[in-house]
DNA sequence: TGCCAGGCCCTCTTTAGGGCCTT
């Protein structure tokens, strides 16, 4: 199965914006294997500076905790090992590449690995739901999830459930059973209108 | 006191605006 060789990984932060000084406080990560979760990476980290009440509140994350925690970069560079050459993921992934990034970019490095966003795949393969947060699609779908909501982890596994409840509706809905990470990612970017023609086709070239 | 970013996506669009998502 070639369909599930990828790192789905969640980033809790002090805010949304790297360029306006924000960092990464926690990191949290399911590496995937032949449709299985073989390894996961979790720790969090100390940005060097207080994050703010509503951080803490919307996080669980403490000042305490953090000041407790190794440097970004210490971890960054133990994360950096853990996805070299692989394929990541997130739900909005546009956000957590940039944060990948920035905290990349203090170590002098740069990550170079595709990034697939299961939000925007999942508004295509389940477009009936309420919304696309992950914590809807978690209802919707009835995920389990490991820990708090919020936690990098617990998100991350929650993210790597529902890769594999996508697979599955494609699987199921369009008879598609190789479906490689780039058909995934590509998936997120075409017109929702095209999807269906498109998995049709896909289909079809995979069954000759 | 109250707000901060950024990219995608949809549409009553394209000479634009606003909602969705992430913390």
């Amino acid at each position: 199965m070639e369909n599930c060789n990828l790192v789905i990984l969640d980033f809790e932060t002090s805010g949304l914006s790297p360029a306006l000084g924000d960092r990464a406080i926690e990191i949290g990560a399911v590496k995937i294997r032949n449709g299985q979760v073989i390894e996961t990476f979790q720790s969090l980290m100390d940005p060097g500076f207080k994050v703010s009440h509503f951080i803490q509140d919307y996080t669980g994350i403490t000042n305490q905790m953090l000041a407790k925690a190794p440097p970004c970069e210490v971890v960054m560079e133990q994360f950096s090992k853990f996805i070299s050459g692989q394929p990541l993921a997130a739900h909005k992934a546009s956000f957590d590449s940039r944060f990948l990034d920035a905290e990349l970019n203090r170590l002098g490095r740069a990550h170079t690995e595709r990034f697939a966003c299961t939000m925007l795949t999942a508004r295509r393969v389940f477009p009936a739901a309420p919304d696309h947060k992950l914590g809807t699609l978690v209802d919707y779908l009835g995920i389990n999830l490991s820990g708090h909501a919020h936690r990098a982890l617990a998100d991350a596994e929650a993210a790597g459930e529902l890769w594999f409840r996508m697979l599955a509706e494609i699987r199921t809905t369009f008879r598609l059973q190789s479906i490689p990470f780039d058909l995934m990612q590509r998936l997120g970017r075409i017109p929702k209108n095209a999807v269906p023609a498109f998995l049709a086709e896909q289909a079809k070239q995979r069954a000759r």
